[in-house]
DNA sequence: ATAACGAATGAATAGTCATTCATTAATCTA
DNA sequence: TAGATTAATGAATGACTATTCATTCGTTAT
């Protein structure tokens, strides 16, 4: 045979250069989606430069590594999120119980409540217990979402601090439930059903300020009047181990 | 050099055989330990044998592959939960509020309520979008589950069954945002937090049948150290007289 | 137009890992 | 006890993948 087929059939499309943010944004996003599909071990480098168009050593041009671009990815993923609530926050003219709503609600922005997204998300959370680095960036803009989710409490309840910091992680933690089911049935776990279980949570939590017909001192099932109940305490044993 | 060193040095404790299920829980529990250690790519057949005491080609035998073995794994995991609220269930002493307040707490039980079990579920979790069979494993034990916490929130509310099905789901979702919290942010969401969450979330959502608890310590029962167990109290609507 | 530069390529490399299967050991049966 | 059966081993195999780097090619400056 001839060894003479160096024919080089170059691809249909030119090779272009491009400046290097373009380059990394295209490669995270490529990543996203690889992630989406196949999971972070499936994603491997071949997969998201022939997704992002381009050729294997790509990345390691732009991001030194795989363990990079994924950290990267990540902190892309986070400041995504943290646009999303803190654009609502620029406005001013919104009063406390507006912008907790606001920011309570914006974790069910389409743009980051969709199985792409969210998926990824989890795909993070499962190795969080080992990749320090993960768990460092979620938690750095966690932390900052907690503050402004403690101030806006703090503004509507003049509480005790304590409280406070249990009902911001209590509207978190209901939160971040809501997205996990929303992969795990999306079928029930909607968007518009996790928007009015977040409602049903907040109206729960500051009756004052977000008005619930429903919620009113208990009757009795039977008679309608209320309630004289009596209490009775029981203990809940643990198994000994 | 002599290659006559064949000298097979047996390894100190004798080879022994088990029967099958033996070694498959042996192998299972293994799996949980790895993934917790290091997620479940970097879990490699030869990181679970090892662990588990026994040769690499042991897997094949027992469950002819590694997606085998990963999905009894979660199998198993899922049993685990299903027993720790059903077991509760077997008690038909408990009023169906204390029914309710059981099974909603009983995702707090120390049996599976921890680092290393928890990291195991969003591990799997993170690989839920592209696992068919994963999702399938989760949901057929969850929506058991959620069957009896509807039945449950039923004779207690009497409301429409819409409304069921919601506070249903809500009392789920909080419950998987609290456990992936207490994986992201172990200190602050402790035990002792999280049930305090929900409990929370428990009185705002049925006021009418629990009532703040009353903070008294005791001993268990058995082993007289303090109780891991929880006080509840719940209130017990009058019948008409 | 040409040279110099650096972005982009992708074949080759080196490493990892699931799976296989010939062999060995324990246990059972006659 | 001998032979048969079943459990377990672990070296070898083959498939896959992150990373490297010599080469190619687009762009800019002269």
């Amino acid at each position: 045979m001839t060894t003479g087929i160096k024919t080089k059939p170059r691809s249909k499309t030119k090779r272009r250069t491009a400046p290097k943010e373009v380059r990394r944004l295209q490669l995270i996003e490529a990543t996203v989606d690889c992630i989406a599909e196949r999971g972070i071990s499936g994603t491997t480098m071949a997969a998201v430069t022939g997704r992002a168009g381009l050729s294997m050593g790509i990345v390691s041009l732009h991001f030194e590594s795989k363990d990079n671009l994924l950290n990267a990815t990540l902190t892309h993923l986070s400041q995504e999120v943290r646009s999303t609530w803190a654009d609502l926050m620029k406005d001013d003219t919104l009063a406390p119980a507006e912008r907790l709503w606001a920011v309570a609600m914006s974790s069910f922005d389409p743009r980051i409540f969709n199985p792409t997204k969210i998926s990824v998300w989890f795909a993070y959370f499962g190795e969080v217990q080992y990749r320090v680095l993960y768990r460092q960036i979620v938690e750095s803009f966690d932390d900052e979402r907690t503050d402004v989710l403690e101030d806006l409490c703090e503004s509507l309840n003049a509480g005790d601090p304590i409280d406070v910091a249990s009902i911001a992680g209590g509207i978190e933690s209901f939160s971040d439930g809501l997205w996990l089911n929303a992969i795990l049935y999306p079928e029930k776990f909607t968007r518009d059903y996790c928007i009015s279980q977040m409602a049903t949570f907040l109206r729960a939590t500051f009756p004052a300020h977000f008005k619930k017909p429903n919620l009113e001192v208990s009757a009795c099932q039977v008679c309608r009047l209320p309630a004289v109940g009596f209490w009775l305490v029981l203990q809940v044993v643990h198994c000994c181990r």
